[in-house]
DNA sequence: TTGTATGCGTTATCAC
DNA sequence: GTGATAACGCATACAA
């Protein structure tokens, strides 16, 4: 009753050898046009379809990788994961996603099914390589690839924008607009690849024009959401009141802090520019529209898959790619 | 030099034969508290991980379901996404996922790639399922599991809210605070899911309160997104110059809603009240905060996944589920 | 051009 | 308690 075909049965069916019927499945010539017509039919009928885990068991391939976020769901994560999985798919191969809710433990037994599935490669995103990670993805001798991180201590191919240069360009732009009290809400400075980073760009900017007395005027917050946005605003413009324009170290947080500064009745741009990074979907739908930093995710995504196939291939690791920034002029910014 | 252990290095490391580690591995019994101490410490010293194609290509179990989307990157898809991922990362099983992008061709190479890796189960997300679809998912004989969507047609268990239900309680919400012009801005009534029940749960509560001049005053849109939303409202407006609340059938294009009210200097919620549909991250972040009907996709996400466990574990179907769909207050209604 | 036989890494059924 | 050995479904070297 169990309806599903196997390879020997399509032989039978065929009246050849299950090793023709392997040569026509898998293109691999050396059969007459009759037979390859016979056994085409065969399947046909059968409704054959040949089992990728007996496939993978002999070619060491099993056509799949793995992508880990801390946050699937979140709209950073989400167009990344597009991305990834667009030119994985095309490539005839699956993406398993895992949500490793940045748990140390959790990953680690992610690890462990992902090894046990022969997976051929893994792309982090927005993870940080901690020395129990790398230890078991060498021992898995599979590439893998960075989204939005780096390591520093470990070898590992990444692509990311370069945030301390995108916060400068950011800030650079605030400053060539004329603004010269600025301020900025910022991620967590021990966030060694998007909370310093951005610091550091944001006063490279400032230093270079000469703006040395604003470099006090930074809030931290220990994420990047919204509610961290809508909370730090008032607190930067009590340390500040006299900023005109603020530099936000992500979308979601500028959207929160329009809407802190548009409860407290300051008119952005009039009163406050403020310029975002990520370039979400959201960056369009505040009122106004939020300028900023466009990191190319879906793009980033991309590479970083086109990267992991390359390694496949090659058996090579590859450069890290650095994508290229660029400000989005919307409304936010006067 | 190719590192990788299987079951006859082990045996042979912990001179036992192949059948005791096995039964280690699998914690089968059947073996003296010695030889488990040797067997385990030869995998520990080996670093051994079995293979799952192997074990799957005798036991028939992949450990792995697929969840199609439209569309991955969606805030709706992901949130979706994530409840799905943590039940069945809870179970030991993987999620692959596929976007779809409404794409019939596309579906098909899915469902074929996915029916070639053995997957036990498939979970359609907001997925219109073809007669085409129909066949082959019927063929593969496993568990289908539909989410924010149904079938009339076939019989496929679904997890979704009553979306006409959860219009009426958004209008009628709306009317319980005493408006009396309201109108819709609406999916395509095409789209026997979101489209058309949620106009008819509008009209419902128009009619049943006597509103029934409010009627025509309902623009559709082919989808459900910001731009949809931001091109509606004007065109609503224009229709019907005295509305002092619109229903939304969604989040984003709520949104949109309110940017294009906003920019006509019309203040939502003084002279506009508007509530939403979905109860997105995103309605948290609007301003003013969006009054919304709320799905809860993350615990539908895991509902999927959980009944999908169920068809797996009985080999029965399983009743399908309605959600509960409730109103969340904020700032958009007055 | 086609078929036979071996192996991929497991689990499971027998024996012992 | 433990160990051969036959599947599982396929690819491939080798024969024919």
């Amino acid at each position: 009753m169990t309806n599903i075909k196997n390879i020997k049965d399509v032989a039978k069916h065929a009246n050849v050898s299950i090793a023709t019927v392997s040569r026509v499945v898998n293109n691999l010539g050396g059969y007459s046009p009759a037979t390859k017509e016979k056994v085409l039919k065969a399947i046909e009928e059968l409704e054959y379809q040949p089992n990728a885990l007996a496939r993978g068991l002999i070619s060491k391939r099993t056509e799949t990788i793995a992508v880990l976020f801390p946050e699937v769901s979140s709209m950073f994560s989400s167009k990344i994961l597009k991305g990834v999985e667009e030119t994985v798919h095309q490539r005839g191969s699956s993406v398993i996603v895992c949500n490793t809710s940045a748990d140390g433990e959790k990953t680690l037994k992610y690890l462990k099914v992902l090894q046990e599935k022969r997976i051929e490669g893994i792309i982090f995103v927005s993870e940080m390589i901690t020395e129990e990670y790398y230890k078991v993805i060498s021992s898995m001798k599979i590439p893998v690839v960075l989204v939005s991180t780096e390591s520093y201590q470990y070898s590992i191919p990444y692509v990311k924008v370069n945030d301390r240069h995108a916060a400068f360009s950011a800030t650079d732009y605030l400053i060539k607009k004329g603004h010269k009290k600025i301020g900025m809400i910022s991620g967590n400075p021990k966030d060694i690849i998007a909370g310093q980073p951005r610091m550091d760009g944001f006063l490279d900017a400032l230093r270079l024009h000469g703006l040395n007395e604003n470099e006090k005027n930074i809030v931290c917050r220990d994420n990047f959401l919204f509610a961290d946005g809508y909370q730090a605003l008032p607190q930067l413009l009590e340390k500040a009141p006299d900023l005109t324009a603020i530099f936000v170290a992500s979308d979601e947080m500028a959207c929160g802090a329009i809407s802190a500064a548009t409860e407290k009745g300051i008119n952005v741009p009039d009163q406050l520019s403020v310029i975002g990074y990520d370039n979400l979907p959201l960056a369009e739908m505040t009122i106004p529209p939020l300028t900023t930093v466009s990191q190319p995710l879906e793009e980033m995504g991309e590479k970083a898959a086109t990267m992991l196939f390359k390694m496949l291939e090659t058996g090579e690791s590859v450069e890290s790619r650095i994508m290229p920034h660029t400000i989005i002029e919307r409304k936010s910014v006067k």
